[in-house]
DNA sequence: GTGGTTCCCATTGACGCCCATGGTGGCCCA
DNA sequence: TGGGCCACCATGGGCGTCAATGGGAACCAC
């Protein structure tokens, strides 16, 4: 499979590292990704991580743009100054920092997301959390 | 047959596998089918399973939306982080996982039901409950 | 040096792949 | 029509492999 699906918790070691799931790992080695781009996520408190190809997306989109609009310098602001290049040892975990911690609240444990292009981080309630509440939602808007 | 009929209920051995019915194998069979898309029911505390396809018609309901709305990325939480690949052993026997259990409450017995285009894994007290109230529902509107 | 990383190796528990068994129903043949 | 044979399906379990995790030691920067 070529896209990021399902979700798995893993556990933060002491030394501040987390699994990144093999099943994630092996649609990056698919794609030949070896240095991930990271940014915060724009609408949930979760990091997102995919190949470089998204951040060219990106300023893609914002070439687009009038160069002196608001929009288009909130949207750099975004995705430059709130994004890192991350990469992974060779176990294929990846150190949980405070670019990361701070934003999503993680402490000792990360819930990956699949997001079909791209996967996220997140502090394991929150997502249940979040979850459940779009669950809710679309019942009742159907 | 060409589509999910009927209902049965297996039993989840030791190591957490249970088989499906062969007569639901043999419609993924003849679908060429070997990987499944599992998702959690948006109505039912039910699984359900089908062919990948049914992921490609979710995300074109998706790809419809504005990306960055909260609610496409709400359903996307959803369909690609609420949802997981799963496959067959030889036996074509499924490991009942966490992300299974947890949503439908099934312990050591599972039921399966058919639902033309798909089917679902149901805890077997909780499927009969919703059978008969669906059917008493029935009688009385009619 | 000291703190923070990165590289490497060890452990263990889960999962996939394989083979075995038993029970049931269908089919054939007398 | 009754009996027996056979095929298929549900189930059980062994074993090898791999992923997730833990920790030592080298390495780099300050």
């Amino acid at each position: 499979m070529n896209r990021f699906l399902s979700n798995a918790t893993n556990r933060i070691d002491a030394k501040g590292r987390v699994s990144v799931p093999s099943m994630f790992r092996a649609v990056l080695a698919r794609a030949a990704v070896d240095e991930l781009y990271a940014w915060q996520d724009f609408v949930f408190p979760a990091v997102s991580m995919a190949g470089p190809d998204v951040l060219d997306r990106f300023e893609r989109m914002i070439g687009s743009q009038d160069p002196f609009s608001a929009e288009a310098n909130k949207m750099s602001l975004l995705i430059h100054g709130g994004g890192v290049f991350m990469k992974l040892d060779g176990e294929g975990r990846l150190l949980v920092t405070d670019f990361i911690r701070d934003f999503t609240g993680i402490t000792d444990r990360v819930t990956f997301a699949g997001r079909g292009d791209h996967f996220q981080l997140w502090e394991p309630a929150a997502f249940e959390d979040m979850q459940s509440r779009a669950r809710k939602e679309r019942t009742a808007s159907s």
